[in-house]
DNA sequence: CGAATTTGACCAGCGC
DNA sequence: GCGCTGGTCAAATTCG
């Protein structure tokens, strides 16, 4: 293949210079990482909940795992969009909720995204998605959270969940077969308690985002549709062009968008 | 025919 | 030091 030359050994480069203060390990520590839960509605039949299409990036699987206390097994995606590109995902399904998936998003693309980057003119490239996230997480931190939330058991919690929390973002899985299915998501913050304090600086769109963590305000309130969801999932790709940009507009730039509060 | 997906094996970190 | 689990690679298979 052609790994090997992008990535020579693993991902140890990548570690290294995103190691924050980390000390000694190079695999299995401290990455970049973002956890995004969605919600996936009753179409939870057996097509993209995996995911590759969750977004407008191309993904290429690459393995698949059987995860330990789940009974889904995880996949493995690598960006596909650009060769040398090591920005990876791992999808995963809730164990205790089939229709909940667990994206998490590792490393950042080294390139733009597809044009649409265009269409939307953010001036906060998405292109690094959630992988944004300048503070880097400590390993044993962002397990906990995972593993609480799972046992939580209640991803479906927006508004007061995401009150909960500092930093997670809420990203839109649109294309994900219908954006009727997309309840929501939520975005594994590094840290709960500090919240308290350091929110206060992130206070101001922490509002601006509980809004957008409505299931309902999330049906992408820009764009008055509703069949229009159901052809939309064949052309996630093609007729990006209206749809796609509605659904930018409310994932990425949501951290600012004041999502029509109906 | 080419690209993408699937599946099993191998490697390495982490916990006990 | 050993075993377990997660993550990646690579060959084979399938689909477009």
């Amino acid at each position: 293949m052609v790994m090997d030359g992008s990535l020579p050994p693993k991902l140890d480069s990548e570690v290294s210079e995103l190691k924050p203060e980390t000390q000694t390990s190079k695999k299995r520590k401290v990455v970049q990482k973002s956890v995004v839960t969605v919600k996936i509605g009753t179409n939870v039949g057996k097509q993209k909940n995996e995911g590759p299409p969750s977004d407008f990036w191309s993904w290429r699987k690459y393995g698949q795992k059987p995860i330990k206390g789940s009974p889904h097994p995880r996949g493995y995606y690598r960006c596909s969009t650009s060769k040398g590109c090591s920005a990876k995902k791992q999808v995963e399904r809730c164990s205790t909720d089939a229709s909940v998936l667990i994206i998490t998003y590792t490393s950042s693309h080294n390139h733009p995204g597809p044009d649409i980057t265009s269409l939307t003119q953010q001036p906060k490239e998405p292109q690094t998605l959630p992988i944004t996230v300048d503070h880097p997480i400590s390993p044993k931190e962002e397990q906990l959270q995972e593993q609480e939330e799972e046992r939580q058991e209640q991803p479906l919690m927006t508004t007061s969940d995401v009150d909960a929390s500092e930093d997670h973002f809420h990203y839109l899985q649109s294309p994900i077969s219908s954006s009727q299915d997309l309840i929501f998501v939520n975005q594994e913050p590094p840290f709960t308690e500090t919240l308290d304090k350091t929110s206060d600086t992130h206070l101001g769109f922490l509002l601006d985002r509980e809004a957008i963590s409505c299931p309902h305000l999330m049906t992408f309130p820009p764009v008055p549709r509703s069949e229009e969801n159901d052809f939309f999932d064949e052309l996630e790709e093609l007729d990006t062009s209206s749809a796609l940009t509605s659904f930018m507009r409310s994932s990425f730039s949501n951290e600012r968008i004041p999502v029509v509060p109906l």
